[in-house]
RNA sequence: GCCGAUGUAGCUCAGGGGUAGAGCGUUUCCUUGGUAAGGAAGAGGUCACGGGUUCAAAUCCCGUCAUUGGCUCCA
């Protein structure tokens, strides 16, 4: 008996097989055909080779290509045969790290001396194809530390060697296919031939081990399928997501535009874009004012020591736009690049009792910061942009409070713009760096853990990531993703006891004596700027009726309507309907083509037939025609629609 | 900031050592029309900018700037 281990399926079925059964036999003895498709397989909790024998009692899945972890060991496996590749077309390239990523993989090489351009892609795809033709096994083997070490130092790659130092003997692996051999820890599908289809994507620096100061490596990022068709697919897929673009869109739409000599990295808001900013202010302001927010206004610059107390001049004013001088008097002023200390200023201007606390300071306030040229992107990241920003001065017994009502606004703003998919990222301090961080050790330990306990009471399914919090304290951030899958952080909210140290903030309180404020930051857009951005993507330019920069186009199918349509055209901005009225000389196919092509929720028709009976016809964009109505007829059809959408 | 790519008309793009092309848009004229492109004519470009090579550069080389795929960074 003791050379039978029991096999546990998913499905809960159990299996007696011979101690050393492999997951592929198992997968045999279920079908010819699942074992073909077998990749990887989860043995208890780990992730293994198919081809590896099974000792003892154990959980057995059988991964394919529609698992996740089979994907994974699917592009893992590609990384190394893009790495054969490597070797067989330029001897002597070093190699460091090949991962597998949320969509294929990539491996970070050091070319040395030899050329490597865009133009070497397809050759490099072709030799990957047909190494993958000779149907090369994954050989697992373990190695002594020693052994290892040696063979690298004889290779002469560093940068294998510097990961071996930090990898214990006993536990290390190295798999061969083919003529190329690797560190790994694997798993690995079976053999290479599985990869039927490959694509390198493109050619990137990437820093060894994420370190500026050390060498840029070569990152080359690839995909393959264990079809054609899929990598067909994919292709189209990604084509498809830049259609989307919120850069395209926003070209098209006439949102926004930038200009070299206003500066990279400074958004000019066209009219129509305009209108969707003031549009998204206006919704916010109208839901702050309820949550019992008070606007301020605060000027685009202050003085550097502002900065210096606030102890952002310390950890930025480096990296910032250098300081505005006085021409007489030899001051220093800054671009602001946030609203806190102006913030703070607001709350000193007069004493404070703890009777009126929370005190809630919002200010749609436009902000400066030098980031680095290579990280300016469209609207998402750039020098110039509007926060809708707030600052809470609360209690300490007001703070798990104050902070549930901010997630409560923050959902609210993503239901209300079908932001549907995102996550809420709870950012900790980095444990190995406590030196990034300014404030004491037990403020932030209590803020860290409030902020987890009250996204909890709230329901939010949170991911924790240690080493992305600001330098003043812990945040909440709702990470949204774009068209092609680039993670961004949106809505933000951080507890904050460093500021009203620094700016020595106070309140009375019952027992007559001072005491120190908590500060909440938040933004549930985060930028004015970069929320647009994802919206447009969100929606490929489709709006939602209330936040639509065009609400209607009035069509007139000839001049002779033109006075009817300008009729029309007041009452409906009578209604606040926004619009346009196309009065030019074009028939009125035209005129729709146009119409639908900018997106515009409602066109409608006017000739003969609604000049005389005083109606409009309808056609909605997407849908189609929808008939004639009466004027007023259909102003409350639309105000039906516009409430429907703000629930 | 670093590695790679790109820069031709308002937009999308073709071309490419012998001083520029298309479609859309725009202007004018004809047409006055019924649910996704009516017709004709015209205007519009120091081919990003600055150097170099050449008899000749938009084209080849170098630099700068901007955009862009990544890396690093992100108050």
């Amino acid at each position: 008996m003791s050379d039978l281990v029991t096999i546990t399926l998913p499905d809960g079925s159990q299996r007696k097989y011979e101690k050393g059964v492999t997951a592929l036999e198992v997968a045999q003895s279920i079908s010819e055909g699942l074992a073909r498709n077998v990749l990887a397989a989860r043995v208890g909790e780990e992730v293994r080779d198919a081809s590896r024998p099974i000792i003892e009692d154990s959980k057995l899945q059988l991964l394919t290509w529609n698992d996740q972890d089979g994907k994974s060991t699917f592009w893992h496996s590609s990384a190394h045969l893009l790495a054969e590749a490597l070797e067989a077309l330029y001897p002597g390239v070093k190699l460091g790290i090949g991962p597998a990523i949320e969509n294929g993989f990539y491996y970070d090489v050091d070319f040395g001396d030899q050329e490597f351009d865009s133009e070497n892609l397809q050759l490099l795809e072709e030799k990957m194809l047909a190494l993958a033709k000779e149907k090369n096994d994954y050989l697992r083997k373990e190695i002594i530390k020693d052994d290892a070490l040696e063979y690298y130092k004889k290779k002469g790659d560093e940068y294998k060697l510097e990961l071996l130092q930090d990898l214990e003997d006993g536990n290390i692996t190295f798999y061969t296919q083919g003529g190329f051999t690797d560190l790994c820890r694997g798993p690995h599908i079976p053999h290479t031939g599985f990869i039927k289809a490959v694509k390198v994507l493109n050619v990137a620096g990437a820093y060894w081990r994420g370190d500026e100061n050390r060498k840029q490596l070569t990152r080359l990022y690839g995909i393959t399928f264990p079809k054609q068709k899929e990598l067909k697919e994919y292709l189209e897929l990604l084509e498809q997501a830049k259609q989307r673009d919120h850069r395209k869109i926003g070209k098209e739409l006439e949102l926004f535009t930038f200009s070299e000599k206003v500066g990279k990295g400074l958004p000019l808001w066209l009219p129509k874009g305009a209108v969707l900013k003031e549009r998204l202010e206006n919704f916010l302001k109208k839901e702050q004012l309820k949550a019992g927010y008070e606007q301020v206004v605060s000027p685009h610059i202050g003085g550097k020591e502002l900065y210096v107390t606030s102890g952002h001049y310390a950890k930025y004013g480096e990296d910032s736009f250098q300081p505005i001088k006085t021409p007489a008097e030899d001051e220093e002023f800054l671009l602001k690049p946030m609203n806190c200390p102006h913030h703070c200023e607001i709350y000193k201007a007069k004493p404070r009792s703890y009777k009126e606390l929370p005190i809630r300071y919002a200010e749609f306030g436009t902000v400066y910061r030098y980031e680095q040229s290579g990280e300016l992107h469209g609207l998402t990241r750039v020098r110039g942009f509007t926060q809708d920003d707030a600052h809470i001065f609360c209690r300490q017994d007001q703070v798990k409070a104050e902070f549930a009502k901010v997630i409560d606004l923050v959902m609210h703003v993503f239901r209300a713009l079908g932001f549907s998919s995102f996550t809420a990222q709870v950012s900790l301090r980095d444990p190995d760096n406590p030196e990034k961080y300014i404030g004491n050790d037990a403020d932030w330990e209590r803020a860290e853990r409030e902020i987890q306990e009250v996204a909890d009471e709230k329901g939010l399914e949170t991911v924790i990531e240690l080493g992305e919090a600001a330098f003043y304290g812990p945040k909440l951030d709702f990470m949204v993703k774009d068209a092609i899958g680039r993670k961004w952080q949106l809505g933000t909210i951080q507890v904050d006891y460093s500021l009203p140290e620094r700016f020595e903030l106070e309140y009375i309180g019952s027992d007559s004596k001072k005491h120190r404020p908590v500060m909440i930051h938040r933004a549930p857009f985060g930028s004015l700027e970069r929320f647009t951005a994802i919206l447009i993507e969100n929606c490929a330019g489709e709006f939602p009726l209330w936040l639509a920069p065009e609400q209607i186009a009035i069509l007139p199918i000839s001049e002779k309507y033109h006075d009817y349509a300008k009729q029309l055209f007041i009452t409906l901005q009578e209604n606040d309907i926004r619009g346009s009225m196309d009065e030019r000389d074009e028939k009125i196919g035209k005129k729709i083509r146009d119409a639908e092509v900018k997106k515009i929720p409602f066109m409608l028709i006017v000739g003969e037939k609604e000049a005389e009976s005083g109606q409009v016809s309808v056609r909605q964009h997407g849908s189609g025609d929808l008939g004639s109505m009466e004027t007023s007829q259909f102003i409350s059809f639309f105000a039906d629609k516009v409430s429907e959408e703000m629930g």
